[in-house]
DNA sequence: ACCTGAACACCGTTCAAGT
DNA sequence: ACCTGAACACCGTTCAAGT
């Protein structure tokens, strides 16, 4: 919240990256707008137009910014390609999670340094899976989709302002378990049970559930 | 574009619901603003405030919406569960692809009748699995997540405007498959079939991976 | 009860002007 | 070259006033 103005010739892209996350950490992506990024820079809103064409450009260097930091809390390949692939889901899932406003735009491209190696990562493991060229680039597409999709569906949950968020999950945890078994029988059969909307082992199922697919594409692959 | 008055008292959900679908079918959801709907409706724009608490209310009526069009568009339960999911999974797709703008905020949960209908249609699908009480509620949410996610991803792509779609779409055409081998050795030697992000086959294996996948968990919940 | 008009506190973006 | 100030064309939402 300090103003104090800036030397002249000190803005730059990182710098501006920075002050992005940290408002978007404090009041979610909608807080970080060139007015809140001016006043946590001590500049004018409008200075940032130097260094990003627009407020798009900005954003596709936040998620990029994602990817950076997924791949730097990550072990390098081992020999067990299955392995390495949960892991670089688990980590993108949970920097999502910590991020959840930007992750919530991981549907665009970002077509960045740091993607292009996240990107490679998945592919190598789909090729030491045994799949041939074309098999790994479709599994490699459909895996990174199924994890972006996933992660910023859990992530877009975490974003919401406290009220919906509050609403969404208590709908899953009242609502749902008070459905008449009229309309309703097989809610109601299982209402006891519904896992809450935000339970870390959905996301872990459904990666095992892929992985597993995959494991058993890539046996039938490399029967002759 | 016709902006005659209306009558007092023709004001009402419905109307507002179908007014706001067709202006956003023009010009996407950041198109649907209150003068927008206004003008389609012939009304003042704060009229609308008068059958929707605010817009986060219409949002979520939208959302419920796409339910029913999917509930609408699809045949009632057989006696092959895995088919059945497969449908209710296809039909989802392919309503959000049509809607796509509104599908981007699927990670709501509406907690509206057709939403309702939705989710037992889905569980009901995993009992018939054969999984218990814990597991095919389990099951629906794993499964659930996985759809609205894959989902609202390839809509987010098709809501785009047309600039930075053809952008995010032209990177994988051509950006990806000139990057050197140095640093990316696997997206370079699969860079010649790589499919294109907009491919509907991409969500179709997908699926396939994630029903044998429950298949598989299913046929070892029986085994005693 | 239902709708309108005016006002409020914001947005992103542009462009001429300053240093 | 880099930044500021002022302006433009918007937003969602509120509230008193009209019918």
């Amino acid at each position: 919240m300090t103003a104090r103005r800036r030397p002249r010739g000190s803005l730059n892209q990182q710098v501006i990256l920075a002050a992005a996350f940290a408002v978007t950490e404090r009041g979610g992506l909608e807080a970080a707008t060139f007015q809140a990024l001016g006043a946590e820079l001590g500049a004018h809103p409008t200075a940032i137009y130097r260094h990003f064409r627009d407020k798009d450009e900005l954003l596709l260097a936040m998620i990029d910014a994602l990817h950076a930091e997924t791949l730097a809390g990550l072990p390098g390949p081992t020999d067990d390609w299955a392995a390495d692939l949960a892991a670089v889901a688990r980590r993108t899932h949970e920097v999502f999670m910590k991020h959840p406003s930007v992750a919530a735009y991981a549907y665009r491209t970002a077509h960045r340094e740091h993607e292009f190696h996240m990107v490679d990562r998945i592919i190598g493991c789909m090729r030491r899976a045994g799949f041939g060229d074309a098999e790994a680039a479709r599994m490699y597409r459909v895996f990174a989709d199924f994890l972006l999709g996933y992660s910023a569906l859990d992530a877009g949950l975490a974003a919401l302002d406290p009220v919906a968020r509050q609403a969404d999950l208590r709908s899953w945890e009242v609502e749902y378990r008070m459905l008449p078994a009229g309309p309703y029988p097989n809610i109601a059969a299982v209402a006891h049970v519904l896992p809450a909307l935000d339970d870390p082992e959905n996301f872990a199922l459904a990666l095992d559930l892929m992985i597993e697919a995959i494991r058993a594409r890539a046996a039938a692959a490399a029967r002759p």
